[in-house]
DNA sequence: ATGAAAGCGCTAACAA
DNA sequence: TTGTTAGCGCTTTCAT
């Protein structure tokens, strides 16, 4: 009656106990490891079985340091991008018996820092950061300062010795502003929705690597084709819509926008419909993921998509192995995007291509 | 020279030494808990600080038996339903201090009792689960029977005592249906992707709740109406589209479509266009969650919306109760749906609606 | 208000 | 091959 109301739990030593064996045998029968007789290990299964047994997790971390577990810190898991990353990690991580531990950071670096000092508490062997900005190597060091791996993905961190798993994203912007140049278009917006206080100008730094080199990509191709570009970032995410018209109508109104993610397309769409614009007629659109809705929408959205289950899934592989213990340099993989054409693109409306 | 290597983690123990108190005094100042002396609070905190120390959460674990982490099981985190469900659990159980561990079944019984195996071994405090199916009392009862709370989300398990928080579906699917038969559709179909061996037939029992219900809200709208009313479930995820042509198609083709997840409906969309036929001209077609595209696309989706973040959230904070040691009996949260009426219902093409 | 010591359940040296 | 013992870092009686 004593153990009556909390049903203490079954230990190993009660497994011991039951086969008459001493803990250490039991644990040594249980979790493979070092000799036991086999009369013995199945004597000391069957009561494990019997007793149905489980091991605490929590005791077994505390004696190895390790747990099993690794933390993954995106910026907003229903943002598709973000979603199918960790779906792919959590896909290689449960393929190696570790399970994942997901936070969300808004991509706010206070948020992100509390978020990597639980996971860091929780010990999970290693972590898996998409960083919310590129100027927080030291807030990413106390990972590695901890001991414990890191993989950075989507973005890279200058300045950190850290794996990182990203897209090839200058090229990717080059080939779908291209699209837009060589149709004749002379001024085209960029438009993203990560923050930049003061707003862009040609030449400064922007804060997350992969949005740094779409602009640069983006910027590189305009000036190729000595064409306008407007690079607007830090639009908010429930108002980008608002953006998208501002940039659309009035004086310096763009022809064409390169849209930095799927849910700011969505927007762009939307205020092109709003404002009875025409895809492609009056307006061409390009952007970066490929949604559900591109190829559904007529004409379909061209896009550049990345390999987003992939990129999760080879940060989490690489994390596996540092966490496994090998060792070398920091390296960063690249995966190609692929550039899905559909019939979002074609020449601007007042035709300034044509002679 | 000695901890050089792995440069030991500064516990609690190093803390006190500096503090010049004892372990358990340290341990008092920084859990404030106890009593201890403003002065000696503040000299620890100051060492703590100093020394950059971090409690193990683990090692706390280990002797509270709480590890301040709640477990959830989706089917998969994918799809934009349970991706956004996650986001509400997720800063639900953030801002009560807890972390969450995602786990995806895939819809598969013996998935889902391997994570549940997995996360009750990491001693969560308590599981969130979207069962994936109602025959699986026992699976889940391994939590109850582990002490801790469970609550379920999106679906209930009959005969299982568990709280669970729910949309309304039953209603939905009336709601969604009586537009379809109020339009003058006499043959309707209603589209799923949930297993159900050897092909439903009127009467069967579904093993998912939600989905039994928007199935049964169906039935009963169609029998009403005095309509034909065609189930079919089991429709393989990456292969809906072509269920939907035969659906479309042929003999006994159906003139609407519910379909019951967004997932569903993109394929419907995709085989309608495909086909040739259009929406609402040629098939009228609604569906359950009001996914980004659905009012995107010329004209919009005509759907039942379902408060997906909301529900995850309620479910983070009943379990977050129970764990608080909230009593009585167990509970269903109901949450109605909302209609969101687009264009894509009208009558059928053949009139039959009109004398 | 503070300290000493036990203990959470497991693993890992070390003995036997 | 098996058992004994000592921790892992924290919280929590129980004394003082």
């Amino acid at each position: 009656m004593d153990r009556a109301v909390g049903r203490r739990e079954v230990t190993i030593r009660d497994v011991a106990a039951a086969a008459q064996v001493s803990k250490a045998t039991a644990a040594r029968a249980l979790g493979d490891y070092g000799a036991v007789r086999g009369e013995v290990r199945e004597r000391v299964r069957r009561a494990a079985a019997q007793l149905g047994y489980r091991p605490n997790a929590v005791a077994r971390t505390m004696s190895t340091g390790r747990s099993q577990t690794i933390g993954m810190v995106v910026g907003d898991i229903q943002n598709p991008f973000f979603a199918q990353a960790a779906r792919g990690a959590s896909d290689a991580a449960d393929a190696a018996g570790y399970e994942l531990i997901l936070s969300n950071s808004d991509e706010a670096g206070a948020t992100e820092t509390k978020a990597i000092g639980v996971q860091l508490d929780k010990r999970v062997d290693g972590l898996l950061i998409a960083p919310a900005s590129s100027s927080r190597a030291d807030a990413l060091r106390a990972v590695t300062d901890a001991g414990r791996p890191l993989v950075l993905f989507d973005r890279t961190v200058p300045g950190l010795e850290a794996d990182a798993v990203v897209a090839d994203n200058r090229r990717g912007a080059i080939e779908l502003t291209r699209l837009l140049t060589d149709a004749g278009h002379r001024r085209i917006a960029f438009l993203s929705t990560i923050e930049h206080p003061g707003g862009y100008r040609r030449g400064d730094i922007i804060s997350i690597s992969s949005v740094a080199d779409r602009v640069a990509g983006f910027e590189h191709a305009m000036r190729d084709a000595g064409a306008d570009a407007v690079v607007r970032l830090g639009a908010p995410r429930d108002d980008v819509e608002q953006v998208a018209v501002e940039l659309l109508t009035g004086e310096g109104a763009v022809t064409a926008v390169v849209a930095s993610d799927s849910l700011i397309a969505l927007d762009v769409y939307r205020a092109c419909r709003d404002l009875g614009l025409r895809i492609p007629r009056d307006v061409s659109l390009v952007a970066f993921d490929d949604a559900d809705w591109a190829g559904l929408v007529e004409p379909g959205i061209t896009v550049m998509s990345q390999p987003m289950h992939a990129i999760g899934a080879e940060a989490a592989g690489i994390l596996l192995s540092r966490i496994g213990g090998a060792g070398g340099r920091a390296r960063v993989r690249v995966f190609d995007q692929e550039l899905i054409l559909r019939g979002s693109v074609a020449p601007p409306p007042e035709p300034s291509g044509r002679p």
